[in-house]
DNA sequence: AAATATATTTATGCAAACCTAAAAAATAAA
DNA sequence: TTTATTTTTTAGGTTTGCATAAATATATTT
């Protein structure tokens, strides 16, 4: 039987995992993502461990093995899911779906996941474009370029967003950031890294930290 | 904050106050349907007095109080709407979706039951019978007669039932139970109180436990 | 009314999931 | 290569939600 919390950590760990260059995962970082003390983790790592979830030896880098990874995966499956179903059966807007998919993600119910899959028509991409793994764990994890690297006075489009808080979404969505969208960087200003975009032809000056949260692709 | 263990303990709480006939409720009868020990009850129900959930001074009866109520009718509302969901839905079967309420009903985020309400057309029973509270905590709760004390070769409608164990689901399904279907009494077994019943022309017969679960109404 | 039975509470303990503070190990810098 | 810094672990503590066993209050008999 595995926790809610232990789930979290499996999902936080396979995140963690992901685009890191050389440098081993720690327990600082994971602490810092699920904000909690240092001292926590090492206490559940040791859990984790003893379950044969993940592979850790003392002061060692932290990563999932073969079942902690399936778990993992199967998590994220369902958050996106019901992330989907929230955006697209629910009404709900793109800065809400996350919070309540976060406490969606832990129901236990193989029959209720593949009945919302179906339901959904078998979605490939979750509302911020994030891709939604397949029942048998399959993922696309395509490497993905964001906007802060893109060429100026190129046509690109928007397929995914990194940052899921609502605070980001909510300024994304008010100056007209979208999945799916055209979007132009016009101007990259040296001192600071601000981008001078446009999107619908609209002209917008946005910061490097926003630029760092938005994926692109050629079109 | 309540946790969802209070809410179990409020909504079996608000279950037991339901229909008895003089008694108050103890710690032992609560403990029986949680199924966990008397002592665990004791300890819990200084909580929720503490928290002015319930009313209850040593060794006298429980009670809910008004904010107590308010939130075992929610957590009540959640549960029907999730099985109604889960029913419609998700084809789910009927003696499948209590066990993914009891979980579903947790989940915190008003929005999403508002919207799933909508989605259903704010249906009045789920499909074991049970009336479903509105949004402002208004709940029918009619009184009803059960199979066991129906007059002899009179029409029925089965209205609801009052176990929503699988156990007694599947079986009741094999026999041909399910709520709206016409039901007649043929004979009464005094010997066991067992029942001689039709159902669509067909005769069977049943015990006095199953009857005793089985909720009718004239027509 | 005393004796027995039942119901409830208190005392104590355990596991999970968190914390802070201190110790130990690993890494980086002087 | 010592010293300093950062990272990680250990030690000890808290709260929640459960348990068992023993004590106490209430209810029922005789």
């Amino acid at each position: 039987m595995v926790t809610n919390t232990e789930e979290n950590y499996l999902k936080a760990i396979y995140h963690l995992s992901l685009n890191r260059n050389g440098k081993g995962l720690g327990t600082n970082e994971l602490a810092g993502l699920l904000n909690i003390a240092p001292a926590t983790v090492s206490s559940m790592l040791k859990k984790l461990r003893k379950k044969k979830l993940i592979s850790h030896e003392k002061y060692g880098e932290i990563s999932l093995n073969s079942t902690g990874e399936d778990i993992a995966i199967s998590v994220i499956r369902k958050h996106r899911l019901w992330e989907t179903f929230l955006y697209r059966k629910m009404d709900f807007t793109w800065d809400e779906i996350h919070e309540v998919a976060e406490q969606l993600e832990h129901i236990q119910s193989k029959k209720l996941i593949d009945q919302l899959d179906k339901l959904l028509d078998y979605p490939e991409y979750d509302p911020h474009g994030d891709p939604i793994p397949s029942a048998n764990g399959n993922i696309v994890e395509t490497y993905k370029q964001t906007l802060a690297s893109a060429e100026l006075n190129k046509q690109y489009k928007i397929v995914a967003v990194k940052d899921n808080s609502p605070a980001f979404l909510k300024y994304a969505t008010e100056i007209g950031i979208a999945i799916k969208i055209g979007i132009l960087v016009k101007t990259k200003y040296d001192f600071d890294e601000s981008l001078e975009i446009e999107i619908d032809g609209i002209a917008k000056t946005i910061s490097h930290k926003i630029a760092e949260n938005i994926y692109i692709e050629n079109c």
